[in-house]
DNA sequence: TTTATATTTGTCAAATATTGACAAGTCTAA
DNA sequence: TTAGACTTGTCAATATTTGACAAATATAAA
């Protein structure tokens, strides 16, 4: 397995036999920075999420779970929060879902 | 239920009888921008986590929870991301702490 | 009402963090 | 060697966050 996102794009940059300043070109970003990011020392910018998914024809839902769930793992293992983390923070989304509105849908307003 | 890390702290400010200056006070910050943190109109900032737990006799472990927790799920809930993020994340936690060293035991280098 | 205290809001400069860019380095394969 | 790929260091430009203060608005007691 391998967490980081900078290894995933590694990964994807590889195995379509890009070099760095192919893939770095279509990112609009420099090669070097690119380098950077691949090996961790700095941060993808969400911002270029979608450019990423469009480069390797990928479902940009897919990217986003790639890229937040690094994030995320990369929090709790570095701060050493409990497991329970994550099973608090689906409450909260879904407790967010339900209380504000679904994209498209009608909101109501509900009593609080 | 309540998500907003501030609704939470307005919660434990209020049990407590504190005012927004005695708990600013406590925490080293300015009650303007505690009332903006508990407005969420500000983030509460990490690096007081400890604090808080202190002034409120709280488990530090319980604190974090509900910070990350919070900041996960208004990242999950704003960018629209899939609940499998979650069940990712857990896998690279996991994946995290068998690969590196748990705090305290002596790391042997295996393989990769 | 007036007064005192609590809270909210706006603003701004200082402190921090992130980013883009470039130079110079290493590494690898021909 | 040379060329291309990659890495690393640095730094100014930008962006973001923070601390601080003033002013406005509650709220509640006298």
């Amino acid at each position: 397995m391998k967490t980081g996102f900078g290894e995933y794009i590694r990964k994807l940059r590889t195995e379509n036999r890009m070099t760095l300043t192919q893939l770095a070109a279509q990112l609009e970003l420099d090669s070097a920075n690119l380098s950077k990011i691949e090996n961790g020392k700095r941060e993808f910018d969400e911002k270029r999420l979608e450019k990423l998914a469009t480069v390797f024809s990928l479902k940009l839902d897919d990217i986003k779970t790639e890229f937040f769930s690094d994030l995320f793992a990369k929090k709790i293992y570095e701060n050493n929060c409990s497991m329970e983390t994550l099973m608090v923070a689906e409450e909260k989304v879904n407790y967010l879902k339900s209380k504000n509105v679904k994209q498209g849908e009608i909101k109501f307003n509900t009593n609080e």
